[in-house]
DNA sequence: AAAATGACTAAATGAACAAATCGGTCAATA
DNA sequence: TATTGACCGATTTGTTCATTTAGTCATTTT
């Protein structure tokens, strides 16, 4: 990949991550990157999309963390609560990604919302295709995989981020445990 | 009860419902509940306080409901599944609360925020209730009765809400074996 | 010739100001 | 005593205009 490419990406993620896809100007990205405006342009056909490259190849790097804290010598349960917690840590510890959720909170910038309902989707459709998996093996039984891999979603945003908005936050072991005590063991053969 | 009180709290009501509690207007409430402005505020200190109050006796309607809906000599899987399918009715099916849920969504006026946090709130701590309930009995095997009601209450946001903004929307019979499925599962002895 | 650039443009944003509206009060009224 | 609506300060809304910004393209650099 060439190499102003690389550099304009970098610059992006720093501006993004620093003040947010709003307050970031495409001269900013220009200076940062030490590119010619111009030149953006001859890689990106616009703003979003260089968030929306941005934020695709943050998805790859979150699926890439999830795969290799799976092991396959772990049971489904072991391994799809290992690929979750990644998910989250990831979430939670990158700046990109807390500039960005801050954004869609404070401001609702609509090109920020759609990427990250995005993000979202892709998650899902991740651990969609690791139930399939068990599906298959007869691991656990039989499901709607889209539909359980959604509840899975929803009920680990439950735990890490809405339970902590108003009471104690919860510990990584904690969540693991009711994770498995409330919806794990509906699905144990 | 006076009957000006009355008259606000129904002309209130009326008013928030079909024009949302931002757009509606002391003068605008006065005058449908023919009254003086001014009376209004013998009753109520505040606009604010008026939403409150309306908000307050909808909390005891809906948990009347709930309450209506359970009967003794079913069990408490049957029972906390009814209670909850009314809870989630009622939001969907009251003007007042689909009004306010959606200038939360659309405007993020704050005093609704507040009021419809509480109504959140309320409704976990009634499921509470339940879950104690039949944890002295030992009808389920003992868990925090708090994380569990706050569980249960976003799996049901998820089923209810949610998953139809991206699929079609799923019928109460459907939800009501998913929640089993996934959820109650855990709390069988 | 190909790649890179930054001055340029049209559109979007926001600062600043005026006008209208609204929540809440209280002296007058019934 | 209970009720009222004219009134007030604060907030919101509408408007104008200068600035900023995303994106283009003629020119320059390599």
């Amino acid at each position: 990949m060439s190499e102003k490419r690389k550099q304009i990406i970098e610059a992006a993620t720093k501006s993004f991550s620093l003040f947010g896809y709003k307050a970031t100007t495409m001269d900013q990205v220009a200076k940062m990157a030490n590119v010619g405006k111009g030149t953006i342009y001859t890689f990106f056909k616009s703003k979003e999309e260089l968030l929306e490259e941005i934020v695709s190849s943050m998805i790859c790097e979150i699926k890439h963390e999830a795969d290799v804290a799976i092991d396959q010598r772990l049971s489904f349960k072991e391994n799809v609560q290992r690929a979750l917690q990644r998910i989250f840590t990831f979430r939670k510890e990158h700046e990109l990604t807390i500039k960005l959720l801050q954004e869609v909170r404070d401001i609702g910038t609509p090109a920020v919302r759609d990427v990250m309902k995005r993000l979202d989707r892709e998650m899902i459709a991740y651990i969609r295709g690791k139930i399939e998996e068990a599906m298959t093996k007869g691991e656990i039984r039989s499901c709607d995989p889209e539909l359980t891999a959604f509840l899975m979603f929803k009920m680990y945003i439950a735990l890490n981020v809405d339970w902590g908005k108003e009471h104690e936050p919860l510990s990584q072991q904690k969540i693991a445990e009711l994770f498995d005590l409330y919806l794990l063991k509906g699905l144990s053969r």
